[in-house]
DNA sequence: TTTCCAGTTGCGAATACGTCGCAACTAAGT
DNA sequence: ACTTAGTTGCGACGTATTCGCAACTGGAAA
């Protein structure tokens, strides 16, 4: 679930070459952010956080997360509502990836891929449209689950999800 | 914002196709989002199916909303939250569609590509997964609003939003 | 260094959105 | 018509997120 493409910077240290106020809080909160493994839902970076400094609030954390958004340096995800509507938050990768999330074991896999890149490229042109963010996520069974399914009655009437054979991505 | 390809069969046909217990409001909530020309918040579609029958109550919407997205008949959109947290949701075209949201003027544009539906099957192929339902969520500045900014400054680090030239998408 | 203050925080209450349990009701099969 | 499993209305509840405001503080200026 670690993000499949390194930052050029560190948060902190891009917040502080945009000028913003760099507080314990913020601090805290962004390398959190950075060094998690997952996804965070807000909740669990309040836990995360308080591990180092117990008096942060819930508040904060809300509007840190806003902060970062806004300047573009973390994602929001719904990762399908699997369990519950919160969201959940991500360090931005130096390029966008797709997120699968399984409904049978809720494992959540990333996917890059150049025709996701041509296909933004694509919608900029033909929609003159200026993307600022991208979020594709993509609900369904993993390969996992896939495997362990006898038959494919899950599947409700739909073709197999065993049939294809596995090839590397072409772009 | 209307739905770019029309659906096979109406929503209501649909259900009575698969066993499921034609209530009334069912019907009115069905053929309620399926004239709706735009996407609709569970407030919004409690508003308009109370036109029909004043009775219907909002625990009785979010049931059927689910009961529609798990027969996957409908989809559920975030549309990047321009505007709180609640959802919106459309009957199901025949083909899958992007969803466009302008962060300055909060219009909903549509597209569709056979890039995107590539990426879908390289995704299936290339990890395996089988894909019930994906989402494909844009957010940014449209046409109008690119034309309308005298410079990019809004655009903050990053090219400008109107150098791109006007051209069919080529899958 | 010390001063200063715009920006930030903690707090608790408030809001927004969605869910639940249960008694009354009804679609649809017999 | 009778029957009953499935559905509904209702109001209370839960969870995620926001807000107003007084106290605090990062970092620029003196
Ligand atoms: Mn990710
Ligand atoms: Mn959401
Ligand atoms: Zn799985
Ligand atoms: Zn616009």
């Amino acid at each position: 679930m670690k993000s499949p493409n390194p930052q050029r910077r560190s948060l902190v240290e891009e917040l502080s070459r945009r000028g913003v106020r760099l507080t314990g809080q913020r601090k805290i909160l962004a390398e959190t952010i950075q060094s998690a493994e997952g996804h965070l839902d807000a909740a669990s970076l309040l836990e995360l956080a308080r591990k180092r400094d117990k008096g942060i609030n819930r508040a904060t954390v809300y509007r840190t997360l806003e902060l970062l958004k806004e300047l573009r340096l973390i994602d929001e995800l719904d990762l399908m509502h699997l369990n519950g509507e919160k969201h959940f938050y991500e360090a931005k990768t130096t390029v966008d990836h797709v997120h699968l999330a399984c409904f049978q074991c809720g494992r959540i896999e990333e996917y890059t891929s150049p025709l996701f890149e041509r296909l933004k490229a694509e919608i900029e042109r033909a929609k003159q449209f200026h993307i600022r963010l991208v979020r594709l996520e993509i609900g369904g069974r993993c390969s996992r689950c896939c495997a362990k399914a006898q038959s494919c009655a899950e599947c409700a009437e739909e073709e197999c999800c065993k049939a294809a054979p596995v090839k590397p991505p072409a772009a």
